[in-house]
DNA sequence: CTTTGCACCTGTTGGC
DNA sequence: TGCCAACAGGTGCAAA
């Protein structure tokens, strides 16, 4: 479900509404999640402060005084921040009572998320280890892009989802970016000249950047912390649009299949 | 090292 | 209306 500016929208929501708040209690209801949820978390959580929100990749970080609670939300998570007195829901895994009579809920339909407790800090934790640089800082920059691409034979969008190069770019926004640039999805990566690299970072920052002002793409169930769609899918260029004529164009918008992921183009504005 | 395919899981949708 | 296959925002791992 949600990339960067959907996680990111979770956080910045969040962060006024929770940080100071003390844990009261954790109810886990089901464990089985892309990861075990610890059976310790709530004796470790219990009475501890929430310092901070914060974000890595699609990872999100509740930062207490001694460690902190790490959160992915897969495909189909979200995390919300509800009164104590709403009911609990199907798929309402794990609960995170505060000291205002309010409750953080994880929830996630298809499992494929995680929460779990780290005593290590944010940065250091280890699935946080082999992750590439965030697309919004100046470590992701056409210089450093296109270096990284001079060994990739295959396709270029599928290494623009991959995590190890950079993070946070999804199977929406990778069929976005690669639109704004003007660039064939099925270019092997290794052939694109120093000024296509520079225009497809520049054209990922951009569409992130434009998803975060929109709150975030809600294609089915996305909500942020407080419940709250998205609504970059108004402004979606090619996702979720193949047969539609291309907004710029009128060409139809195709899709095709990449790495067991559908992807989305114009034929015609992208060569 | 890079690339590919699959597995993980439930819910929704579209065709017949 | 019912059934069933296909598909869905992510990631980690094994194998080629």
């Amino acid at each position: 479900m949600p990339e960067l500016p959907e996680v990111e929208t979770i956080v910045r929501g969040l962060t006024p509404l929770i940080v100071g708040r003390t844990v009261c209690a954790v109810h886990i209801h089901q464990a089985r999640l892309r990861a075990l949820v610890p059976p310790t978390l709530p004796g470790v959580a219990m009475g501890q402060q929430i310092l901070g929100v914060r974000r890595r990749s699609k990872y999100l970080w509740l930062e207490f005084t001694r460690g902190g609670i790490l959160v992915h939300l897969g495909m189909s998570g979200s995390l919300r921040l509800t009164p104590g007195t709403a009911p609990l829901l199907k798929h309402d895994h794990v609960e995170i009572v505060l000291d205002n009579n309010t409750q953080l809920r994880y929830h996630d339909p298809r499992r494929f998320g995680l929460i779990l407790w780290a005593e290590d800090s944010f940065e250091t934790h280890p699935l946080l280890q082999d992750l590439g640089v965030e697309p919004l800082s100046d470590d992701f920059n056409a210089l450093r892009f296109y270096h990284a691409t001079r060994t990739r034979r295959g396709a270029i969008k599928p290494l623009l989802m991959n995590a190890r190069l950079v993070v946070g770019v999804g199977n929406i926004y990778a069929s976005e970016a690669l639109f704004l640039a003007g660039i064939d999805p099925r270019c092997a990566a290794i052939n694109l000249t120093r000024a296509r690299c520079a225009r497809l970072v520049d054209a990922v920052k951009r569409v992130l950047e434009e998803a975060l002002q929109a709150g975030g793409t809600t294609l089915r169930d996305y909500r942020d912390g407080q419940g709250r769609p998205g609504y970059f899918q108004r402004q979606l260029r090619v996702y979720g649009r193949a047969q539609k004529p291309c907004r710029v164009c009128g060409t139809a918008i195709r899709a095709l299949c990449q790495g067991q992921r559908t992807t989305f183009y114009c034929p015609r504005c992208q060569r």
